[in-house]
DNA sequence: GCCAACGTTGGC
DNA sequence: GCCAACGTTGGC
């Protein structure tokens, strides 16, 4: 899961109350399809900071609950605002993020120095989803580096 | 349904 | 700040 970390942050979630922040303000329609199909209680989630000067993964943590409608699509006065969205259609979903341990920076240089992650989807040219799927042996070649 | 124009993302 | 790439929008 990618964040800006001027926007949220790893020590963001380090310093959460529980250590626990809901996932709001994506609005891309594939990303919002993973949250509702795709992920589940206790998946582990990648934390990667973009949009900054050292992209990478930056922490480990895991999803928490199910995702429920996104409340900054209703909030007037939210950046994430969306005068579409209904309270009875909801557009937009959220879902809980809780820290497993911040790490090591593991920056997109070095990940791009690693085999196993050369498909990896997010480091894929292009792609701007905020959210992609990791596979088995990508989330252990990541594990297996950030011990290094 | 097509497609050009536009806005956004993200690495550098 | 630049630029490539992509998603969305809206006219037709």
């Amino acid at each position: 899961m990618k964040s800006e970390p001027d926007e949220v942050s790893i020590d963001n979630l380090v310093r959460a109350r529980r250590q626990t922040l809901p996932w709001t303000g994506v609005r891309n329609y594939q990303a919002r399809n993973f949250m509702r199909d795709q992920m589940q209680p206790g998946d582990g989630v990648l934390f990667y900071h973009s949009c900054c000067a050292e992209p990478g993964v930056a922490g480990l943590a895991h999803i928490f609950g199910r995702a429920v409608p996104d409340t900054t699509q209703f909030d007037v006065d939210s950046a994430y605002f969306d005068p579409k969205s209904t309270h009875d259609k909801p557009r937009w979903l959220q879902i809980d993020v809780k820290l497993e341990r911040k790490t090591r920076l593991l920056g997109l240089p070095e990940m791009r120095s690693v085999p196993e992650l050369a498909s990896m989807r997010v480091l894929q040219r292009g792609n701007r989803l905020s959210i992609t799927p990791v596979s088995h042996d990508e989330w252990l070649a990541v594990l297996a580096r950030l011990d290094r």
